[in-house]
DNA sequence: TAGATTGTTAATCGATTAACAATC
DNA sequence: TAGATTGTTAATCGATTAACAATC
């Protein structure tokens, strides 16, 4: 019923109807929306139906309860506490990012072993020693945490986490993690989109014999 | 025939590879890389059968020759020139992010608009004013684009690299790009998985009815 | 030969697309 | 009522799972 390529979907319309109230309009129909992020009318009839928003036949949907709607159904509609542990440039990149504050992701603390990192903040958020993770995850009661730090201690960090209360980690270490049924664990890996995108490229290099406009001669 | 999940899964494989070279390990068997994976066997095998890797039967793969096998399949096999364009927290994360320079790719430049970062280096990466955009990336010759800018700059900075000859482009911005069929983009949007691991995480909560152990007492 | 493992074919499942009925 | 649009049902497509034949 819950489909994970919806569920994917779903920030890309909050984002849309966020442009549309910018620019005054209140209602807008399922075609439009599809046409606006390139799907076809029925996926995103579907994805909305999953959210639980309903439309007005003949109008369209309102674009303030859309938004809720599908909020709601992500529980963006309210702040997730969250611990970030590895401060390299990538959970610092996380920590900084306007877009996942947008969406609730509350950083509460960081955490690292470098000494010079320690101490420091970063967009107001501390960073600690990662001796003190279990003591703090317990003691405020953080439920999610997000994975920065180097492969070949992401297995023991996670297990670190899930025994200090932690039940959902976002991963962005490339291991897999091994953990009890009940944590939700979201993998992220950036290889996996360059591969994705590495090899549609080839793809459309070699099959040059498709359809549509053809790449133009560079006009050096 | 050449399957999105399956591509976005070759990392992984690599990855698990690695780690078995480095323990001196020099053949696999499907069912132990399945193992590792975390995947079933056959979906491993198909995998590996996408790429052109072949095993030998009754005795597994050899590891040094599936790696090759698959980068060979990615292009990860040589350096891909790509320049970034946005140089916020986000860009200058992926700048310094060693996993992907060990994928091939290798950015020959950054650009932005902010006057205090133009000029600076980052991890040897120079950032160069955004005007100079165009034809850098003709002189150059790069073919592939990380798109790191705000979103209302997406679409004219895409189209930008497009008439400049770039070809490929990895969009980081939260917004559907409109662009010529012979260019492979790659959307990469972080709320997509963070949505998902929300939506799993109050799944797991509710249905708390699951088989499987149990969410333990905390021990306070 | 016997054991192990690849690699393929068929069956199932899930997601997307197409068609259309319902109704504001 | 007529037009527009939602929302559902059926058909298709793609990916995964299961079963097993081929063979080193």
């Amino acid at each position: 019923m819950s489909n994970k390529q919806a569920i994917r979907r779903l920030p890309m319309y909050l984002n849309i109807l966020r442009l549309l109230r910018e620019q005054g309009e209140s209602v807008v129909s399922g075609n439009k929306l599809a046409d606006l992020v390139g799907k076809p009318p029925p996926v995103v009839k579907k994805d909305l139906e999953m959210t639980g928003a309903r439309g007005v036949k003949g109008v369209g949907y309102e674009i303030r309860r859309l938004t809720r709607d599908i909020e709601a159904f992500v529980e963006w509609n309210r702040s997730h506490r969250a611990v970030l542990v590895g401060a390299g440039s990538l959970g610092l990149a996380l920590l900084g990012y306007e877009g996942l504050r947008r969406r609730g992701l509350e950083f509460a603390a960081a955490f690292d072993n470098d000494q010079k990192k320690i101490g420091s903040s970063v967009r107001g958020v501390k960073i600690l020693p990662a001796s003190r993770l279990e003591l703090f995850v317990r003691r405020e009661e953080i439920r999610l945490a997000v994975v920065t730090v180097p492969a070949n201690a992401a297995q023991e960090t996670a297990e670190r986490l899930v025994h200090a209360g932690i039940d959902a980690i976002w991963n962005f270490a490339p291991v897999v993690l091994t953990l009890p049924e009940y944590v939700a664990v979201q993998r992220e890996d950036l290889s996996a989109g360059l591969a994705e995108l590495l090899v549609d490229s080839k793809r459309k290099r070699t099959k040059a014999d498709g359809v549509g406009p053809d790449r133009p001669e560079p006009d050096v």
